[in-house]
DNA sequence: TTACGATAAGTTATCGTTAACATACTCTCC
DNA sequence: GGAGAGTATGTTAACGATAACTTATCGTAA
């Protein structure tokens, strides 16, 4: 007890006492069990964090914001990569509840096995917030960009460009945030009397794996190329995000088309690559850090928190960048 | 007792006693506690991942190699952001020790707190590996890519190209992996008679944040501005990484000089955006995804390892790619 | 003098598991 | 019918810390 009361640094210890068990601790190269303490403590100051592909520039200032808001508070995050769907978002969100973390971000997409076993975690007490993945549970707040308005916006800034034939790529119907700008396509152009072209919305290709979040660019790629066979392709294209774009733009160029003569491209969510494409990329820009930095308060204040809070959204705005891929009014 | 083999799916239960015991166990919500369980077994089946810029593809790759090589072991990752130095890496070391993980793999910067924090923990036989983590412990195994031959063969090839004033952007003398790509090119000059021009090597500016990682486009863009204020500039510039490298270019580019035709330049790492880049930056691929996966070989070996290993040390190869930004031969 | 608070250290029970051992029953085979 | 193996469950004692309580000493204010 007395080494407990050393180690810790609270309760009264005289000076001699304190020195020999400093010493003592030295000379036997004692540590704390900290697995041990958690338990009689019954918390950990410790926050878990699951991020679906880890190499996408988005995910990554994500996790810093909510590191930064964490550190703050004194509490530890231990990032989980979960890169294909619902068995290792269940690896993930075990492992995590396994190590009793006070509570769980989650930044994956939603599938059905993850967001059972998310539910029961929260029926135990264990406080989630979820960023951009749908799903809904009385007890997990929900922090989200304004995916609708973002891909609205989107699409009215190429219809204000005079363009009539627009598609949209990468068309996912499983994916929340997806449908959302996919929504906010359909409504843009519904606004504005274009008609909404089934042929001009291109999902996955059956040849590309299903699950892998990282490979949107070749799915940008192949839906490209599907367009321009098209026999009346389109003279612009939403992609649902930048990587899925940088695809797009390379089916463009090898089609020995101009970027955005003939065809103009607004990809989605601002990576740092899209300033740098030549041309750069027009991009509806997310507010990661926003998102990341009120995730990690409305955990913080579940952790700390006085009883239950009932579910709490917030949408955030997005941000039209327009750069050149988009190019100027046409005839 | 019984719950406990349930749960855990080991040793005689009848059919009849397992269904009752699953049944409570779904009516009183329970869920094992895996700190007790961790406490009582003396392992986790975790390993810690301690990154420095979790923002550069570079870790990213890494992390998740590590990631895959474990899981086929039936490891879970964490993984700790330590982005500023000693104080971090100690809180990140701290964390996973807490958590009782069965060994760490340290990508962070060398740093005299954060070495001694993890001698500590070797001590107490925490299995450690370190990537490119300047830290010679006789427990702690070594992995790195073969920083000075790389350093070597890129201002090799500039010299080939017949530069004779190859400058050198972002030494760093606290950063071993520098230094070595630093001595790589001194080796290179050298032996080809050039003489090495003190002036030609460009540290940290003073007013740039020094423990930060991430900011090195910044580093590249304020050294190349000034080697381009020397009465004599280089006409070639080797650069410690991309995103260095990418800093420069864009020095380069605001000075109202052309690359190649009026400076080669040559940078380290292969980040994607290199290949981007317009003029495509020539550089150094490391091979991120092998050293992932030895480094997380060699830290199951330990973890599951029959007695002590000593330290053991892997220089990988990396390998030169041409492209635009080093040009052709000059006259 | 008494009493009370501050200081210092020890005792006990507990956090929730599981390894190891103990007990009991059933079956089979010689 | 008894030995031994296989099945099913219960008991005990850790794992290593700490909250809560107890005991003891000392100084000092009433």
């Amino acid at each position: 007890m007395t080494v407990s009361r050393v180690v810790s640094g609270d309760g009264y210890v005289s000076e001699e006492t304190r020195e020999k068990v400093l010493k003592a601790v030295k000379e036997l190269n004692y540590r704390r069990n900290g697995l041990a303490r958690s338990l009689k403590r019954q918390f950990t100051e410790t926050v878990g964090l699951v991020l679906g592909d880890i190499s996408n520039p988005y995910s990554t200032e994500l996790a810093r914001a909510v590191r930064e808001t964490l550190l703050e508070q004194g509490f530890n995050l231990f990032i989980c990569i979960s890169e294909s769907g619902a068995k290792e978002d269940v690896i993930a969100f075990e492992s995590l509840a396994n190590h009793s973390v006070d509570g769980i971000i989650v930044a994956t997409r939603s599938n059905e096995a993850g967001d059972r076993y998310l539910s029961d975690l929260v029926d135990t007490n264990v406080p989630v917030v979820a960023i951009g993945r749908d799903l809904t549970h009385k007890n997990i707040d929900f922090v989200s960009p304004d995916n609708l308005k973002g891909g609205f916006d989107a699409t009215q800034h190429l219809i204000d460009l005079g363009h009539k034939r627009i598609a949209f790529i990468g068309a996912n119907l499983r994916s929340g945030s997806n449908l959302k700008r996919l929504q906010g396509y359909i409504d843009a152009l519904e606004q504005h009397d274009i008609p909404v072209d089934e042929r001009l919305i291109t999902g996955r290709s059956e040849g590309i794996a299903d699950e892998v979040g990282y490979s949107t660019e070749e799915i940008g790629f192949e839906g490209m190329k599907r367009l321009l066979s098209l026999p009346d392709p389109p003279t612009a294209v939403f992609a649902r995000n930048d990587f899925t774009a940088i695809g797009a733009m390379r089916a463009i160029s090898e089609a020995g088309l101009k970027i955005p003569n003939d065809i103009a491209i607004v990809g989605f969510d601002d990576i740092p690559l899209a300033a740098r494409m030549s041309p750069s990329l027009t991009t509806v820009r997310q507010p990661m850090r926003a998102e990341g930095q009120i995730a990690a308060e409305m955990l913080l204040e579940r952790i700390t928190g006085k009883a239950n809070i009932s579910r709490r959204e917030r949408i955030l705005d997005c941000e039209l960048i327009v750069r050149e891929s988009s190019g100027h009014r046409r005839q």
